[in-house]
DNA sequence: TGACAACATTCCTTTAAAGGAATATATTCC
DNA sequence: GGAATATATTCCTTTAAAGGAATGTTGTCA
């Protein structure tokens, strides 16, 4: 991919803010789709074409955990922009208000009573 | 504003792909609107409302130089998000053909001849 | 294998961004 | 002050992105 191509798919995904809550979440720990949709009370669709742009990015990769499917923050090594971004990202919205909220409700989300078994 | 506001400004301003060839542009020397506008082939509005863009994520700034405008980047000082990614965009999209095609284009450029005085 | 749950995709509607023509503003030079 | 020019803004059209309902797919467990 021509390396302008691959700047702006970065730059584009990190231009969405629940793309960015999703990155904050992860930042946390890994997490599956209906933890995400959960947390950002946004519908499932939504969630998942978020997470397709953000993995598309490399900003984001997935794995079978069971009956879920785990998202979590890739180490960067396949593209230069995601990684420094993703990098900065860690100490970056540290005082955004809405971001503290949303960090404050992890602990509360739990797959095993947000889903259906 | 708020960190979120402020952070989705610089990555929607980057994810354009004329308003990332005005920064490299840019950071060859400033340049006023006629010279942009010529160096993408775009139209005048078209480089006055990106350059618009730029200027509100606190990524370019300008002055005022005799009958032009003239734009350049800014340090950073006013936004930590744009700071960042304009250090690392002197490095960033060094390989791009587009962009290497591009700043070749630079020495052409002159204002006194594009212009009509 | 059949039912069910998690997730992905498609389709459609709404909303936002980009582009250009036309127009407005402001500055220079006479 | 008036003509001319560089730039900004408005308006409109086209295009792209976001959201949800409905549907498809895949994997799990009985």
């Amino acid at each position: 991919m021509k390396p302008m191509k691959q700047f702006l798919k970065v730059m584009k995904a990190l231009s969405d803010p629940n793309r960015v809550k999703i990155l904050k979440l992860l930042q946390e720990r890994m997490m599956c789709v209906c933890e995400l949709r959960a947390a950002l009370e946004i519908s499932q669709p939504s969630a998942s074409k978020h997470l397709k742009i953000l993995e598309e990015a490399d900003l984001v990769a997935h794995k079978k955990d069971g009956f879920w499917v785990s998202y979590y923050l890739t180490d960067g090594m396949a593209s230069p922009y995601a990684a420094c971004l993703l990098g900065n990202l860690k100490h970056w919205l540290k005082d955004d208000p809405e971001l503290i909220e949303l960090i404050k409700k992890i602990p509360l989300l739990d797959k095993e009573k947000l889903c259906k078994r």
